[in-house]
DNA sequence: ATCGCCAGCCTTACCTTGTACGATCTTGCG
DNA sequence: CGCAAGATCGTACAAGGTAAGGCTGGCGAT
C-alpha cells in the first residue's frame, strides 16, 4: 500500500520546501497570492501544517527574502570580477539586479523588511571588501553604502512612472500641459524614441545604468581623500 | 434638543475631514493602524459611513498620499529660491523631505502607489521646470530623475539598517566577525563617533545629503554637453 | 509483539479587516 | 407638513492569520 502509484507523492513539508514554494507562488501570482492557505494548497497540504516548519506569516517573508539574498549571493559567487574596483562593484551589481528581474516582488518586500537577512549582509561585506580593495576608507564605504541605498542591491525603486499618462484621453493630457508645462514638454520630447518597451517609455536598465554610474564615478572622486572632510568635499565641488 | 452640549459636535463627514483624520492617525499609530473601523471611529462615526466620502481604502490611501504632496507643494511654495539650478534643487528636495519627517509613514507608501498623484506631478513639473532653467536638456533631466529616484521626492529608503547588530549579545557579534570581517570591520571603526542617534550610529540627515550631493554633482557635470541639446549657455556657476 | 511517545499533519474555531446590501435617519424644499 | 435626495448606520459575509488541541503512523524500549 505504502508503494501504489499516488498522485500525491507525500514528500514531507520542511521549511526549505515551504520557503521554495513560497518564491514560485510569489514569482508566478504576485506577492499579493501569498496566503498561508493558498501557499499550503500549493503544497498538498493544510494552512496549519505550514506553523509546524515556519513561526507565522512574518517568518515566510524573511525566508523568501534570505532565500532571494541567497540566489543573489550564488549568481556574485561565480564571477570572475575585472580590474579596477568600479568595474568589479557595477558588475557585482548588475549580477544582483538579474535575480531580482526573476523576482519582481521582491524590492518591495526587502524594503518592509526590519532586520537584515544574513543572506544580505554577507553580499554587503564582500562589496565592502571590493571597495575596500580600491582605496576606499571604511568612511567612505559607510557613506557609499549610504549613498547607494537600494542600488547597492541592484533596483531601484521607482517613484514616477509617467506610462499611465501614455494612454489617457488625448484631450485630457492636453488639459494638464496647463498645470504640468515642463513635465508635458518633457514627456513629448522624449516620446520620440520609444521603439520596444510596450509597458513605457523608459528603459528600466538603461535608466538604472545611468544613475548607479553617476553615483560610482561621484565616489570615485571622492575616493582615497582623508575619511574626516568628506561630506564638505561633496558640497563644494 | 439640537443645541444641547453635545460631547459629538456631529461635524458633517467628508473626504477631507475622512484624509485629514486619517493623516493624523497614521502620525500617531503609524499605518498598522489605519483601518477603516478605527478611522471611522476617531471620527465619531461608523466604518460604513465612510465609504460615502471615498470609494474604498485603497482611495483613502491614494488620498493621504495627495496630502502629503499637497504639503510638499505648500511648504515648497514659500521657499525663496536661491541662485543656480543646484542649490535651488536641493533646497527644493530638503524641504519636501521635512514633510517626510513629519510622516514617517509617507515613504514607504508612496512606493506602493501605482498611479501618481496629481500635487505628486505637479511637485515633479516644477522641479523640471527648475533643471530647465539650469541649463538642462528634456533628455537629461528625464534622466535625472530616474538616477534620483526617491530622492527627488526627499527621502531614500534605507535598507540597511545595521544598529540591531549594535545591541546583540557580544559573543554572536564576535561569530559574526568570521563570517563578515569587512562589514564588521566597517562598523566597529565607524562607531567611534555616535555621540547621539540613540536608535543607529548614522545620522540619517547628513547620509541623505551625501548621497544627494554626489547625484546632483554628478548631473552638474552632464548639464550642457548632450547630443541633441539646444540652449545651455544659460549661466555657469 | 506491545506499548508509549512524539514528530508531523489536520480540524475547528476565533478574531480582524474590508466591504456589499439595504434600512434608517436628516435635511432642504415645495 | 411631507417627501425625495443626501448622509449615516446595522448586519453580514468573505478572506486571511493563527491559537488550541486532536489524530496518526512509525520507532525505540520493554
Amino acid at each position: 500500500m505504502a508503494t501504489e502509484a499516488d498522485p500525491r507523492p507525500r514528500t514531507p513539508l520542511s521549511r526549505e520546501r515551504v520557503l521554495r514554494a513560497a518564491v514560485a507562488l510569489a514569482d508566478e501570482h504576485g506577492l499579493r497570492a501569498l496566503t498561508m492557505r493558498r501557499l499550503a494548497e500549493e503544497l498538498g497540504a493544510e494552512a496549519m501544517s505550514l506553523y509546524y516548519h515556519v513561526a507565522k506569516k512574518e517568518d515566510v517573508l524573511d525566508g523568501i527574502v534570505d532565500a532571494v539574498a541567497e540566489e543573489i549571493n550564488e549568481a556574485v559567487a561565480g564571477l570572475r570580477p575585472p580590474e579596477g574596483w568600479k568595474p568589479a562593484v557595477r558588475q557585482r551589481i548588475l549580477t544582483a539586479r538579474e535575480v531580482f528581474l526573476r523576482h519582481r516582488w521582491a524590492p518591495g518586500l526587502f524594503e518592509t523588511r526590519s532586520s537584515t537577512s544574513l543572506a544580505v549582509l554577507r553580499y554587503y561585506d564582500a562589496l565592502v571588501g571590493l571597495m575596500r580593495d580600491g582605496g576606499f576608507s571604511y568612511d567612505l564605504v559607510h557613506h557609499s553604502l549610504h549613498a547607494l541605498g537600494s542600488r547597492a542591491l541592484g533596483f531601484s525603486q521607482e517613484l514616477f512612472d509617467p506610462s499611465e499618462s501614455a494612454d489617457a484621453p488625448p484631450d485630457a493630457l492636453a488639459e494638464l500641459a496647463g498645470q504640468l508645462p515642463n513635465l508635458v514638454g518633457m514627456l513629448s520630447e522624449i516620446a520620440h524614441d520609444d521603439p520596444d518597451s510596450t509597458l513605457g517609455w523608459c528603459d528600466d536598465q538603461e535608466e538604472f545604468e545611468f544613475g548607479l554610474d553617476i553615483i560610482l564615478d561621484g565616489l570615485d572622486r571622492l575616493r582615497g581623500r582623508d575619511p574626516g572632510s568628506v561630506a564638505q568635499q561633496v558640497e563644494r565641488s
